[in-house]
DNA sequence: ACGCCCGCGATTTTT
DNA sequence: TCGCGGGCGT
């Protein structure tokens, strides 16, 4: 999007120019929105505002380092002090200046979701329950929703329902002791302790507030709660609070941000400007027109009608393979053909899916085709094993009261010090009230034999790791922690190919710390890292991902893999209407990607868990007008058990001809009806054929109901 | 302390 | 299908 627009239209000049007071922007996709507030960013500083005074907030840190080097190029300036950040980083610093006041002696660690898991798992057992009885999954994502409502262990303890509540208001509670015990963070705490240090201490917040006198937020529509508040709170006042954002694409719902923040936005800044916009720079007509159709009847969404001056373009492929190897084939030889005639290069092409496990057939049939390609997402660099291992190392070393990572390395790799010494060294510890690793070298910690001297080493090397930690380049510290746990030695041992991979990854570590930075600068840095951050611009190959990380990205080509109901819509998110709409809305963030041509594909059998099933073609289909899609069908197809046609009279079916019903399932299940008395819903489940089908229904107002299909008609 | 085997569960995840 | 955790044997 961004070399190829010279000059702003309108709409965005509009936004652009604006001075003071609140302003909401709404930009669909590919409407360069990056483009409109690094372009204001400029202008302010160009203006005279000090570039300090700007709080710029995005979501990725690949966003955030987009803009910047944008905004370092257009002004030729160093932006290094500029607050272009991601709320996370943000409130980092800002917590870093003032941890005192939120009771911290030292600056607290921050723990990833590994971590948090390590933690809950153990304050689980600790409880006495299994894993199977009370999953840490999810009592993690319930102290996350609750964290991002600033509700601690006690509302939840009052709030929460269901047999497992008073279990899970427990385990947060522990856990929010045990963060505290390791001097740690985790990433919702990093946006509530601002909160706090703001409500607490009102000339903190003055402080900043009279710093940040103009206010940006990029991808508003997923900001949660704790992130708006803490925007309302600095910019309460002046309310220079620009924020830039689309409803159709939110589709974090699930993970806590709030969509009514956007669509809420002009009542909590009255007297806001709104600039639509709505000239779209990335996609060809057709791809267009698919996506906007597919959204248009979600209900309360800000109208907004994309357009583009460019043509149609291609319609948009629609393949019905047999199989889901068929729809990896179909794939591969559509990108191998193209590349094959020079029409295109590898890196011209994404493949886009709802869940992660999907990728292995394609991965597979690519590599077997030679179609080089890279998945975006997936296992983190500094989330695998070995790499979290040494990690441990310096993080213990570098703040002593992180037990989490004190006894992650003491086990890595194993050195004869196994549960029951470390249970003597945990009540030592805790008797004499100081860190594990002081108590693994004192003389005195009642443990004898091989096990005293072991630990006593494995003290010493972590001292060690602490003093040169202070003195010396992060990668130097690293180098000697690598020689001296004996990690590589021991994984060198083990001889194969997984292990030898670990130690390429561990050598590569070393070389990961930027010049001169010192290890605790480093461990900071990548706390907040994704791996996103990490992707080769240039490099030519295909890219896989699922379509949440797609969102923000732009490929000439797209295909959407897996077009089919319970996979998109997902079958576990059907149990409302926001969670099928969310589906739509995340099938719109992959369509949007395409800028040349759209490929859908879907697969009649498909392999799931080990399992054949056969699945129906996703109702999303249905709401593409049939004369854009060029459909073409498997040469063979093993099998269409597709349900039986609709009850006779219908004909609402017919009476919009221009739709394509690839399936005949005019109530397929997402599908949006609409029924005389309960008005508009969408089908959540569908049993039996013909004039004794029935539909559990999910009516916006009416809530569910079952219902013979005879009863509703499909929506318009 | 450690390794092997069995059984169970299984979206999405900007930070 | 596959990866993880718990249980058991050495």
């Amino acid at each position: 999007m961004s070399g190829t627009v010279i000059s702003l239209n309108e709409r965005q000049q509009e936004a652009v120019e604006h001075g003071e007071g609140p302003a909401l922007i709404i930009a669909g996709a590919g409407s360069g929105k990056t483009r409109v507030i690094t372009a204001r960013v400029v202008r302010l500083i160009t203006s005279g505002v000090a570039p300090w005074s700007i709080l710029c907030v995005t979501f990725t840190n690949k966003a955030a380092k987009e803009m910047r080097d944008r905004i370092s190029g257009m002004l030729g300036i160093n932006t290094a002090g500029l607050w272009i950040s991601t709320f996370h980083a943000s409130c980092l610093r800002i917590i870093k200046e003032d941890f005192r006041h939120l009771g911290y002696s030292a600056m607290p660690a921050v723990f990833d979701a590994s971590d948090q898991k390590s933690l809950v798992k153990s304050i689980i057992k600790g409880m006495g329950k299994t894993d199977a009885e009370l999953p840490a999954s999810r009592v993690l994502s319930m102290i996350s929703r609750f964290k991002n409502e600033m509700k601690g262990p006690d509302q939840m303890a009052e709030e929460l329902l269901g047999p497992d509540s008073l279990s899970i208001a427990e385990a947060y509670r522990q856990y929010s002791n045990e963060l505290k015990r390791n001097n740690a963070v985790d990433f919702d705490d990093l946006l509530w302790h601002v909160i706090k240090l703001f409500q607490s201490q009102p000339e903190v917040l003055a402080k900043y507030r009279a710093l940040f006198q103009y206010i940006m937020v990029d991808e508003f529509q997923d900001t949660n709660l704790v992130q708006y508040k803490i925007i309302k709170l600095l910019g309460g006042e002046h309310r220079n609070v620009f924020v830039v954002g689309d409803d159709d694409q939110s589709i974090y719902r699930w993970r806590g941000a709030r969509i009514g923040n956007l669509l809420g936005f002009e009542k909590d800044f009255p007297g806001c400007i709104v600039v639509k916009l709505e000239e779209n720079y990335r996609s060809s007509g057709n791809i267009l027109k698919a996506g906007g159709e597919l959204v248009k009847g979600i209900e309360g969404r800000k109208e907004k009608s994309l357009f583009t001056s460019k043509d149609k373009g291609e319609k948009i492929a629609l393949y019905s393979a047999s199989s889901e190897v068929d729809e990896a084939n179909y794939i591969a030889g559509e990108i191998a053909g193209m590349v094959r005639r020079g029409e295109a290069v590898y890196g011209d092409f994404a493949v886009f899916y709802r869940t992660n496990a999907q990728s292995r057939v394609i991965e597979e049939c690519f590599s077997r085709q030679y179609v080089p390609y890279r998945i975006y997402g997936g296992q983190k660099f500094y989330n695998r094993k070995e790499i979290k291992d040494i990690l441990a190392y310096f993080r213990v070393a570098v703040n002593e009261m992180e037990e989490v990572s004190f006894l992650r390395a003491v086990a890595m790799p194993t050195r004869g010090i196994g549960p029951a010494t470390l249970e003597k060294l945990k009540s030592y510890a805790n008797e004499k009230g100081i860190p594990l690793t002081a108590a693994s070298t004192a003389p005195d910690n009642g443990i004898s034999g091989a096990a005293k001297t072991k630990l006593a080493d494995f003290g010493a090397l972590i001292l060690e790791i602490r003093k040169r930690a202070a003195s010396d380049p992060a990668a130097d510290v690293i180098e000697m922690a690598l020689d001296r746990s004996g990690i590589i030695t021991a994984l060198l041992a083990k001889r194969t190919a997984q292990d030898n991979a670990r130690v390429e990854n561990l050598k590569e570590l070393a070389g990961a710390p930027h010049k001169e930075e010192t290890l605790v600068d480093f461990l900071e840095r990548i706390s907040l890292l994704a791996e996103a951050d990490n992707v080769e611009e240039s490099a030519d190959y295909t890219s896989l991902m699922t379509l949440h990380v797609s969102k923000g990205l732009e490929f000439p080509y797209v295909f959407i893999a897996g077009m089919e109901e319970n996979l998109l819509p997902h079958f576990n998110s059907t149990e409302s209407m926001e969670e099928l709409d969310e589906e739509r809305r995340l099938c719109y963030v992959g369509i949007t990607r395409a800028m040349k041509k759209l490929y859908l594909t879907h697969a009649t059998v498909r392999r799931i868990y080990g399992q054949l099933s056969t699945n129906r073609p996703s109702p999303f289909l249905d709401d593409i007008p049939a004369d854009i899609i060029d459909s073409q069908v498997a040469a063979y197809t093993t099998s269409i058990p597709i349900r039986e046609k609709p009850a006779r009279g219908y004909s609402s079916a017919s009476s919009e001809p221009s739709y394509v019903n690839v399936t005949d399932n005019i109530f397929g299940v997402g599908k949006q009806v609409v029924h005389n008395i309960f008005g508009k819903g969408i089908v959540k489940k569908c049993e039996g054929a013909g004039d004794e089908m029935k539909l559990t229904i999910i009516f916006r107002e009416a809530g569910v109901k079952k219902l013979k299909s005879r009863f509703v008609k499909p929506a318009a």
